[in-house]
RNA sequence: GUGGAUGUAGCUUAGUUGGUUAAAGCGCCGGUUUGUGGCACCGGAGACCGUGGGUUCGAGUCCCAUCUUCCACCCCA
């Protein structure tokens, strides 16, 4: 195979046979969502790279080494998006949204595109369906969207997933803690790895998340941000424990969750899954009530989650969730002779006009041949047309189960199978009845 | 970016110490007398053995490089 017929290294194509449980599961998400009352927003692939540079934050590694950036032809810097809450984020800035009634729900699903060294759970493009939450600065809003997180996981089988949150406080409180971890590591500065080493001085909340073994035992014993947060930030975070205890969502405190991106304050935290390898967190979110100040918006308070839909498929075909089955053929209709190929052609759009799936013939096979199709396609019925069909007007159908025939006029064959279905189904409804008490 | 593994038909694999037209199963297409699929039997298409170099009289088999895929680091969803 050539080079120029393969797929980009880190991209992935979604055939027919998988394509329709990302459909199961997208839609599934977006039907959650809008019981929280979440809308969905599309926003564009690519933003002038500032948006994403400014935003996420020049000293990510996102924005330092895993942006696909280029320059178009009326010598824009655009960035294709590496996430899409900066995008959103101008959106609902630029269009007015924030402007409406507060606050202002907003969900979304699309691809995102990071350079990055491939491996299990991570492509370089990957999708992500994510919620934002503009005006509210209660933490009722924190509990509500990770509430939503799970509620979105459960009501998808996830299984085998623990929640971890944190706070990481405030730019006041903040200031404070990073002091001290500062000075907490400077101690250990010759024993750290050297990728910590560089972050000491950058961004020493990083170390927190190192899972080189002699720094996180390091870690282990640095200084908690929950002990320096100040008295609002723990009267929130306190709040939003309260809140998600009465509702019933189960988590897990840990200090040691830090958000890679800028942007974040406050309330931040993952979904974590064992069982799709090293890249385990499956949602990830938190506040950010600077954001949207700092890209010129009036200051509103906002936060929201995304979910790597890639790493949920993983996930839920590795726990052997349940997926509804694919829709499939309901009658193939098969013809002998020219005559009866043109009129299956008709059978055909007569019942797919009555929104009845239907199949006929495009090869111009054999009898023999078309049923066997009909089988691999996994039709429900098939009918075969011929000069006697055509002759009296009758036909017979098959049920490609249970080896059944009924006859029917041709013209009633909408009714026929849309009768047939129904009673099919009122039957494995019944045998699952009894079967699952 | 760093490290480890991998690469033979659509899929899963075989391919002996390098030797003539690279096998098999599954899948695909067709047939077993144009009136009924699943089973069985028969036949067919389909691989420049990831790519490019090199060693050799001769390489799928040896060497080098490169790419892909997979896994881990890093980072994140």
């Amino acid at each position: 195979m050539s080079e120029i017929n393969r797929a980009v290294k880190g991209t992935n194509d979604i055939l027919p046979d998988k394509s329709y449980k990302y459909r199961f599961v997208e839609n599934k998400m977006l039907e959650t969502a809008e019981l929280f009352g979440f809308k969905e927003i599309r926003v564009p692939v690519f933003e002038h790279t500032e948006v994403f540079s400014r935003n996420v934050g020049e000293d990510t590694d996102v924005v330092q080494k895993e942006m696909y950036t280029f320059e178009d032809k009326g010598g824009r810097s655009i960035t294709l998006r590496p996430e899409l809450t900066a995008g959103v984020v101008r959106s609902v800035i630029e269009r007015g949204v924030i402007n409406g009634a507060l606050p202002a729900k907003v969900c979304y699903i699309g691809g995102c595109y990071r350079y990055e060294k491939p491996q299990a759970g991570r492509l370089r493009e990957f999708h992500q369906f994510g919620v934002e939450c503009f005006g509210a600065a209660n933490p009722a809003a924190d509990a509500e969207i990770i509430a939503l997180a799970r509620q979105i996981l459960v009501t998808l089988g996830v299984k085998g997933i623990s929640l971890k949150i944190n706070s990481i406080g405030c730019e006041h409180c903040r200031k404070n803690y990073v002091a001290a971890l500062k000075s907490y590591f400077e101690e250990y500065k010759d024993t750290l790895c050297g990728t910590c080493n560089g972050r000491l001085n950058r961004n020493p909340l990083r170390i927190l998340d190192c899972k080189s073994p002699i720094c996180s035992e390091i870690a282990a014993k640095a200084p908690l941000i929950t002990d320096y947060l100040c008295d609002d930030c723990k009267a929130h975070f306190a709040a939003v424990k309260e809140s998600l205890t009465a509702q019933g969502v189960m988590f897990d405190v840990d200090p040691h969750i830090v958000r890679g991106l800028d942007y974040y304050n406050r309330t931040v935290f993952e979904f974590v899954s064992g069982d799709i390898g090293a890249q385990s967190t499956v949602c990830g979110g938190g506040r950010y009530d600077g954001l949207v100040a700092k890209m010129g918006g009036n200051d509103t308070p906002a936060l929201g989650f995304a979910i790597g839909i890639e790493r949920l498929m993983m996930l839920l075909e590795n726990t052997e969730a349940p997926f509804p089955e694919d829709k499939k053929c309901v009658l193939y209709v098969a013809a002998m002779g020219d005559k009866a190929q043109i009129k299956a052609g008709g059978v055909c759009a007569a019942l797919r006009d009555d929104g009845i799936a239907a199949q006929c013939d495009l090869c111009g096979r054999g009898l023999k041949a078309q049923l066997k199709y009909a089988d691999k396609i996994g039709a429900a019925y098939t009918t075969v047309l011929g000069d006697n069909e055509l002759a009296d007007g009758k036909v017979t159908v098959k049920d490609m189960k249970t080896g059944e025939t009924y006859v029917c006029n041709i013209n009633d064959i909408s009714d026929k199978i849309t009768d047939l279905s129904l009673k099919s189904a009122l039957h494995s409804l019944e045998e699952s009845v009894l079967t699952n008490g």
